[in-house]
DNA sequence: AACCTTCCCTGATGGC
DNA sequence: TGCCATCAGGGAAGGT
């Protein structure tokens, strides 16, 4: 399930590729997940990707006329198809981490948006359970503020504050682990990272909110943006679904400490990991490194 | 306002 | 082998 290192993965694959291409053509699958009038599909052509942006888990493709806004769900998936590289290729050799399993499909009946460029590589949106949803926007500062308005802080900019963190908790009864995958909250926070965050700052996802003392809130304001780096730094988490831009997969599940875990033992203190549920979601602690 | 439940969707999985 | 039920979950919508 992409969240905010797995978009952010995205974004960046895509941005050191695609800036100044120019869109020849689009090909559409399913119209569900487009969010807007088919035919304004017709206005893409000849606009050429300015920038690119990403806020909380959408990835914002700058146009000349508008902004292209994607949400990937639960299972999107957002690659460059390049017409050099083989479909049968399963391989990249990557500088750093040496072969690589790579996932390059060609467009299929999961595939709901094919943005053609002028070069002849393809930007793809392939979704299976089609939770992903794409937005076009005309080029209005105002209209992108009003997109993004119930949307809360961005937990690896400047706006993170302490401040803000304690204000939206204050007098909170429900459980600390559903407060962090609200996006009205902190952005970008999923199941994945919501279960790690609270394992590194040492607390019970199921403790309400209002009982967490100043300095475990502390704690957690710092262990978010904490695993939400570390994700970044390897590539995001490939449970199943996720690729990268170029159709790598994700390496920091290799390092997850909670999530899909359960049953084997804390790295920290050796309790066995367990899984529960609460607010609907699956949920990883260690029994023992985060008490109630 | 805060909190809770249901729904959307498909592939994987397990029971029989 | 095949058929059916169940599960996963981001976010919107609906109810309390």
């Amino acid at each position: 399930m992409p969240e905010l290192p797995e978009v952010e993965t995205v974004k960046r694959g895509l941005e050191s590729q695609i800036i100044g291409a120019r869109i020849n053509e689009i090909l559409v699958g399913d119209l569900k997940v487009l969010q807007f009038q088919e035919d304004l599909l017709f206005d893409l052509v000849d606009q050429t990707i300015k920038s690119l942006s990403r806020r909380g888990k959408y990835i914002i493709f700058e146009l000349n006329q508008n902004r292209l806004v994607i949400h990937l769900g639960m299972t999107g998936q957002l690659t460059l198809w390049r017409p050099d590289r083989f479909d049968s290729d399963r391989f990249l050799r990557h500088p750093k981490t040496g072969l690589q399993r790579i996932r390059q499909h060609a467009p299929d009946k999961h595939t709901h948006l094919q943005i053609c460029l002028e070069d002849g590589r393809i930007l793809m949106f392939r979704d299976t359970r089609k939770f992903g949803k794409i937005f076009l926007l005309p080029c209005d500062r105002i209209i992108l503020e009003q997109f993004f308005s119930k949307l809360g802080m961005e937990p690896l900019d400047e706006e993170y504050r302490f401040d803000r963190f304690q204000e939206f908790l204050k007098g909170r009864k429900a459980p600390v682990k559903p407060l962090l995958l609200d996006q009205g909250f902190i952005a970008g926070v999923g199941n994945i990272y919501a279960d790690e965050a609270l394992h590194l700052a040492g607390i019970h996802p199921g403790k309400r909110a209002r009982y967490l003392t100043r300095k475990e809130k502390r704690k957690l304001f710092e262990a978010i943006p904490t695993v939400l780096e570390k994700g970044i730094r390897y590539g995001g988490t490939t449970l199943r679904d996720y690729i990268d831009s170029d159709g790598r997969e994700g390496n920091h599940q290799e390092f997850l400490k909670v999530y899909g875990r359960n049953g084997k033992s804390c790295q920290r203190c050796g309790s066995e990991i367990r899984k529960v549920v609460i607010g609907q979601r699956g949920t990883h602690f260690c029994p023992n490194c985060q008490k109630r």
